[in-house]
DNA sequence: GTCTATAACGAGATAGAC
DNA sequence: GTCTATCTCGTTATAGAC
């Protein structure tokens, strides 16, 4: 294993010219992310690279080990973005919009959310990976949950519930949205039931008499 | 290949006296739902009930058989259960209620929607089963469409946006909430996102002032 | 850090007896 | 309709040379 570190697009990633662990996480994050962690084997990421499989348990002894690698790196990036996020914007509604386009942008690429996917396979993970899987969401709930506070907060949002409950819920609407709009091939799918869940779930406050 | 019929709960049933057939798809719908399409195999089927491999063969001569029947077996089902809110409930809020309950008795079981689960392998599925579980999305957005569609012209229900779009929502909403529920099992957990999103997609009209 | 070679196992699938 | 036996291939993983 060897430490890696580069930055790119907020969540993806594939630059060519890179050391060969970040490549080797690079095309298995794809894999997973398009055929689930158990549609992929050693084999399919070493062809792409033109490498043998022995290198790379080299550097992922085992599956398990890539899959947390895999987990964290993803996560990582994503915290990346939110904080992006938060020093980009400062609505609250921006700050949600901006938050289901990195959702948006995964999709283009016609790949679903690496966590999502393996929320599907949850049972037939390894533990540590489940682990990070869970932490995943509960980073993900607890920002938006920040998010929505602050605006109830400043008289922005108007929400049907506590925080938390629909930050869970605009969590789930979005995974979601992407796992049953990648069968159709159809980005606008996505897009539809997503906007259609955000401004339904988080209704804009009605301008107030006075401030 | 044998014709099997016989009724149980909605879209799951655990008889221990049916013809084989019957039985292996039992269990091969709990694996799938639980593990995925790519995380069982013949072989776990097969030790459960106790008969091998090769009986399984006679039945589905080829995985991707078996697993065209399951998801034949487990949209008809789903339509029996629609056709049975249809004959049960008027009120379009209390069909949207019924159809929210069939996926919480899926997932109490701790399983995903058949469906949802190979739409997250979608892309390593025998292009059979793609066009099955394509089909089980049109067919439950079709019915969620009309159920819509004749609330909005009773005048119950106000919807934001065209009803095949909120249907679409609907669809995506319940199964994410199903996606990210599991891995915390718990049910809560998918009734609090479910019941938000489907009061926040679809509001109760505001009693008309005359009828 | 990458390779060749191979081990050890499980997968889906078939042949043919009963 | 179910069995035993077997095939072939793909899988994760390791040993050891370079």
């Amino acid at each position: 294993m060897v430490v890696n570190r580069k930055q790119g697009s907020p969540v993806s990633e594939q630059s060519s010219s890179a050391d060969t662990s970040s490549r080797i996480l690079d095309v298995a994050a794809r894999l997973v992310q398009l055929r689930g962690f158990n549609g992929f084997s050693y084999a399919d990421v070493a062809s792409e690279l033109k490498i043998t499989k022995a290198s790379l348990h080299y550097h992922f002894p085992s599956k398990a080990d890539l899959g947390r690698a895999l987990i964290e790196r993803y996560a990582s990036r994503f915290s990346e973005a939110l904080d992006a996020i938060d020093q980009r914007e400062t609505d609250p509604m921006a700050k949600l919009e901006a938050y289901a386009k990195i959702y948006a942008d995964v999709l283009s690429e016609r790949r679903m959310c690496l966590c999502g996917m393996l929320a599907a396979g949850y049972d037939t993970l390894p533990p540590p990976m489940q682990e990070a899987v869970i932490s995943f969401f509960d980073v993900n709930e607890a920002w938006l949950s920040r998010v929505l506070e602050s605006g109830v907060a400043e008289g922005k949002l108007v929400l049907s519930g506590s925080a938390p409950e629909a930050a869970q819920a605009i969590v789930s609407g979005l995974e979601g949205a992407m796992l049953v709009a990648r069968p159709y091939h159809d980005p606008k799918r996505f897009d539809t039931a997503a906007s259609r869940l955000l401004v339904s779930l988080v209704r804009a406050a009605p301008t107030p008499v006075s401030k």
